[in-house]
DNA sequence: AAGTAGAGACCGACCGGTCGGTCTCACCCA
DNA sequence: TGGGTGAGACCGACCGGTCGGTCTCTACTT
C-alpha cells in the first residue's frame, strides 16, 4: 500500500472515530508514519483528503453491502440481505471504520457546519433509501409483498432503524444492541411478507 | 435571563449546530455577548458547562416530550403522543436546538472521544428505551396490544426509528422527511394494535 | 544531473484557560 | 442621610499549546 491510500485508509479509520473537525492532520500523520510533506504531496489541503476518503468509504460500503445481492432473485431476502451485511460485514468492520458508520458520523457532524460535504453524504443515504423501495416495489408487483403495504412508509422506516442501529451502535460496542436491532427490523419485513416461499428460508438460515 | 443561564442557553444552541469539541469558548461569548471572566465566574472549566448545559437538555427534553402525557390513560395512545411530541414540540424546537436533537449530536461525536460524556447520554437513550417498553407491556397487559407482539423488540424498533429520524432530519430540515418517518412508526404500532377505543381516535385527530 | 517523494522547521490563526483590573451595589457607621 | 468599604460580576489582554498549511531541503530513483 503506497502513501496515498496508506494516509486515506488511516483517516477513514479516525473520521469514523472523531469526525473530519475533530481529526487533525497531525493525528492522520502519526498513525499514517508519515509528515506534512508526504500529505501534502498528495492532497492540496484537507478538504481534498475528506473528498478522497469520502469516496473510498462508499467503495468499501457497496463492496460489503451490496457485494453478491446480484445473485439473489427474491427482493424481500435481497432486502433482509441488506440489513445483515449492512450490520454484520459493513458495521462491524473494525478495520475500516473502528468508529461505525462514518457517513453517519460526518452527516450529524457537518450538517451544520459544512452543508457541502454534508449534502454528498446525505445524497448517498437517499439513493440507497430509493433502492429499498425499488426492491420493494418489484416484491409488491410479484405478490411477495402484502399489497396493503406502503413501500415508501415501510422503506423509510427500515432506512431510519438502520441509521438509529448505528448511533446505539456507537455507544454500545457490544454488537448484541445492533445484532437485536437488526432482527427488529427484519422481524418487522417479515410481518409484511406473505406466502413465504422455499428459497427465503434457505437463505436466511445461518 | 441571568448571564449564568444565558450562556448556558446559547451553548445548547451551538452544542445542537456544531458539537461540543467544535464549540469555541469565543464562540459561545459573541453569542452571549460576554467575555472569558464572565463564563468562567460561573463555571470552572468547559468540561463543567458541558454537564450544565446537558442537564438543562434533559429538562428541555422531559417537559417538551412527556409533558401532559401523565393525562393520557391509554399507554398505546402514550406512546403515540411521545412520538408526536418528540417530532414536533422537541425536534422542531429551533429556539433552544436549532441543530436537531441535541443528544443524538452529542453522542455521535463524543462515543469514541469523551466517553464519560457518552456514557451518561447513552443512559438517557437506554432509560428512555425502557419506558417505551413499560408502555407497552401496560398495553399487551390490558389486551390493547397484540399478545404476539415482542415489546422488546418493538420497543427498540420505535427508538431506532426516532434516532434514525434525527438524524435524517438534521440533513434535511424540511420537516417533511420528519413528519414522514414518525407517520410510519405510528403506522407500524398501529398494526400492532387490536380493539381500538373510542378515546384512541380522540386522542389522535388533529 | 534531473526529477520527485518525503521530512520537518516554521507561519499566523485560534484553542481553552488565567489573571490583573474595573465597575456596581448592598451594607455599615457616623 | 451620606460617605466609605468590600464582595463579586464582569472585562479583555495574555499564556502555552495546537490547528491547517507552506516552504526548504534531503535522499533516492532513473
Amino acid at each position: 500500500m503506497d502513501l496515498r491510500d496508506k494516509i486515506i485508509h488511516e483517516s477513514l479509520r479516525l473520521f469514523s472515530l472523531k469526525g473530519y473537525l475533530n481529526t487533525s492532520i497531525d493525528d492522520i500523520l502519526e498513525h499514517a508514519n508519515s509528515s506534512k510533506g508526504g500529505l501534502y504531496n498528495h492532497f492540496r489541503s484537507k478538504d481534498e483528503l475528506f473528498v478522497a476518503v469520502l469516496s473510498e468509504a462508499r467503495k468499501i460500503w457497496r463492496r460489503k453491502v451490496l457485494g453478491g445481492l446480484d445473485r439473489i432473485d427474491d427482493p424481500v431476502v435481497k432486502v433482509k440481505t441488506l440489513l445483515e451485511n449492512y450490520a454484520d460485514r459493513y458495521l462491524k468492520d473494525a478495520e475500516n471504520i473502528p468508529g461505525g458508520c462514518v457517513f453517519v458520523t460526518l452527516s450529524v457532524e457537518l450538517d451544520d457546519q459544512r452543508q457541502d460535504f454534508a449534502r454528498e453524504i446525505g445524497d448517498g443515504f437517499y439513493r440507497f433509501l430509493a433502492m429499498i423501495k425499488r426492491f420493494l416495489d418489484e416484491a409488491k408487483a410479484s405478490g411477495r409483498l402484502n399489497q396493503e403495504a406502503d413501500t415508501d412508509a415501510v422503506s423509510r422506516m427500515l432506512f431510519a432503524g438502520m441509521l438509529g442501529a448505528s448511533v446505539l451502535y456507537g455507544i454500545d460496542k457490544s454488537g448484541d444492541t445492533l445484532d437485536k436491532c437488526i432482527a427488529s427490523l427484519t422481524a418487522y419485513l417479515d410481518g409484511l411478507t406473505v406466502l413465504p416461499r422455499p428459497q427465503d428460508d434457505a437463505t436466511k438460515k445461518k
